[in-house]
DNA sequence: AAAAAAATCGTACATTGTACGAGTCAATCA
DNA sequence: TGATTGACTCGTACAATGTACGATTTTTTT
């Protein structure tokens, strides 16, 4: 709080005025970091799924231009544009026919997967020392782990490209065929 | 610290003896909540998928037991038991017949289920009042998000079920067909 | 019995969130 | 115009925290 005031040039104190406790900045700074500007692209009307991808991906963008926003949600109520978004995906897959009873499921399956990628992709974003130390520790213990060392599973993965398969096969297999 | 202290019976700095940090006891912590004690059933041998289904619903089972662990997770670096998880899921989809290319799509995906599910989970496990006030403030709130309120995604849904839809919809997807 | 190692712990300090109450300033009302 | 109210700022103080330092006790080894 002291640094925040020093960074706006005022007491610290006054912070309180606005807002009543440390918690409430950070649900407040998680909420801006979701905001949701929407579809930039002029995609044709019903593009569904060019929507949807573009959502969640800008989802997972957000938070991993700000690392720390993995580290606060959770425990953590949903903030307004989070809600905005799983609005979003929800009326996108009901559009795109996907029946009532499994909308909860292709939901959270896909809300799983923003989130479980960019809590993953923030574990691994380490300082230098101890990104030195983790590759110390995984080749000594290499043998012990030969499917994880063969697969090149922790150090050198494609993040980007690793969310992006797993996105289009979430869809590909949630929403119904045409 | 103090508190922990209190707890064993001696005096904090004693605490210092067998740790560096703090950090060192969240590490200790996380870890231990995610040892894996093994496959109980008596399974045929070969039955990787039963195996796995086990091994991740034990994985969210034991997280859940300990709402602090999710919490815990981002910004932290594997632990030795989050390992041996990871190799297991590697090696049993690997014998199940994934291909190298789609293994760590296969093994991420899957980690993400468990990682969202339970962070996730962790949002909803709030404080009564906390409970009140998202119920009051989402009946308010609920022609703004009438998917949400329709599909009863966020205060009467079934988690377990959820999880479990969607692991099996993922397993069917991710390993070939016989 | 002596020396070394392992472990314990009291004191002290810097850093934190924030309660309390006094102060400033502008808009509104008399 | 002067008084009053509300919005907003802020300095001081306090309790809680992680842990550095060094002295002390206990255990093990020689």
């Amino acid at each position: 709080m002291r640094r925040l005031a020093d960074r706006l040039g005022s007491g610290v104190m006054s912070l309180y005025w606005h807002i009543d406790t440390k918690e409430d900045v950070f649900d407040l700074a998680l909420d801006a970091v979701l905001k949701y500007r929407g579809f930039s692209q002029t995609g044709e009307l019903g593009e569904w799924r060019a929507e949807v991808v573009h959502m969640l991906e800008d989802w997972r963008v957000c938070m991993l231009r700000h690392p720390w926003s993995a580290s606060l949600l959770p425990s953590r109520a949903l903030g307004a544009n989070m809600l905005r978004r799983l609005e979003l995906l929800g009326s996108s897959l009901s559009r795109a026919g996907v029946a009532d009873a499994d909308l909860n499921v292709a939901i959270w399956s896909l809300w799983n997967h923003v989130l479980g990628a960019t809590v993953t992709r923030a574990s691994f974003d380490l300082s230098d020392e101890d990104k030195a130390a983790a590759q110390q520790r995984l080749t000594h213990l290499s043998e012990r782990y030969p499917t994880i060392e063969r697969s090149r599973l922790l150090l050198e993965n494609d993040w980007d490209g690793t969310f992006r398969k797993g996105l289009d096969f979430l869809l590909d297999g949630l929403t119904p065929k045409l």
